[in-house]
DNA sequence: GCTAGCTTGTGAATCAATTCACAAGCCCCG
DNA sequence: CGGGGCTTGTGAATTGATTCACAAGCTAGC
């Protein structure tokens, strides 16, 4: 398949969400258009993005809203149950841990690992916190697909290496920090400085 | 000045980050070569978004590691403390008041709001947790610069139109919806639901 | 079953970002 | 104090993403 861009994906996840309030507010079809209304985008964007995975919808009338939705669902992935560790029980794991759109879109946390004996043992939202020593055969045994990474920058890169090795191809990272990763492995990091970065930026570059 | 693309100031959060660990260890002078190393880029790259603010560099040599430091802290506005409140006091906003990085690089949190009773008048990490219902008065008195939104989705847009009307130019929402705001105003979403589905897409279409 | 009115899907055109490539400039060494 | 070895800064070229624009196709109404 050809190369699909980040950008795309990140707006096929927008028009999921939409399509899925269409579909509570009972609307059976949706054009390109409205949908790029509602999304803050074109009309040519919307049929460009999903021209990329084929033909969803009917000339003249526009797309099927539980087709399309069905469609995207395939697309991303959002198709089967994954399995998701949390590296790190501090207060953002904790923030993870209970986050809900977690468990609604079908990612089921597994477990959560630190090395603080204080709080290995424990549970963390209803999750159990393991001891990291017991990483790498936790993860040999129940294969998880997505490790999340909720601790400081210092231990991040370690951290990564260790459940690459195990065999994880999927990380979120919230770490402040660059990550380096093999080429099978997709890292995604949500760094909040970065963000804050950008807003300082624009305020000070306004006018 | 010339619009700025996000791409560009979000790689220049990136070479402030690797200029801070080089300064720590101590090295005087560094080559857009060795920043684009270090940062996953190329040294043109590196070259043009700086060539956007000035010229920083000296032939031959490279750049100056404090002065380009200093340089970026100011093109990125973090000359000045910014006063940021945040909005809901929950799971995300306590992992969000405790972070570190927050106040190191001169954020300064002045509040937090919530509109359950059992929560205002408390701490959290240490700030106090305002009733949502003077948040317009407190905006005004004490002007602050950034609000993060830390609340669930539904209530997202309308606590957005309050800090906006109340005067705020910078929005950072973790809140997982699409949000509207005037063009004077600069909204960032870290919106975890959107990663992850970058991920599972990536582990669907991976080889 | 024909026409009017929409809306899709997609090449072509435009706009934006990245990479190339090289003249200009600086430092160090002899 | 002149030449060799680097590295910057930047127009030009390339690559990539978005927007345009329109033929093709569907629906509804009569």
């Amino acid at each position: 398949m050809k190369r699909i861009a980040d950008s795309t994906v990140r707006r096929l996840s927008i028009y999921l969400r939409f399509l899925e309030e269409f579909e509570e507010r009972g609307l059976a079809t949706v054009s390109s258009d409205a949908l790029a209304r509602r999304g803050g985008t074109t009309s040519a964007q919307v049929r460009k993005d999903l021209s990329f995975f084929g033909s969803f919808g009917k000339r003249g009338l526009g797309y099927s809203v539980p087709e399309l939705t069905t469609a995207l669902r395939e697309i991303l992935g959002l198709g089967k149950e994954w399995r998701v560790v949390i590296i790190g029980a501090g207060k953002i794991g904790a923030a993870l841990a209970q986050y809900r759109g977690f468990r609604q879109r079908g990612f089921q946390i597994v477990a959560a690992y630190d090395t603080n004996a204080d709080k290995i043992g424990r549970e963390l939202e209803g999750i159990l916190v393991r001891d990291m020593n017991q990483l790498e055969a936790d993860v040999a045994r129940e294969q998880p697909d997505i490790a999340v990474l909720a601790i400081p920058g210092e231990f991040a890169q370690a951290a990564l290496d260790r459940v690459v090795r195990a065999g994880v191809h999927a990380v979120l990272n919230f770490a402040p920090i660059q990550l380096n990763a093999p080429a099978d492995v997709t890292v995604k990091t949500v760094n909040m400085a970065m963000e804050l970065e950008g807003l300082t930026f624009a305020l000070t570059n306004r006018d």
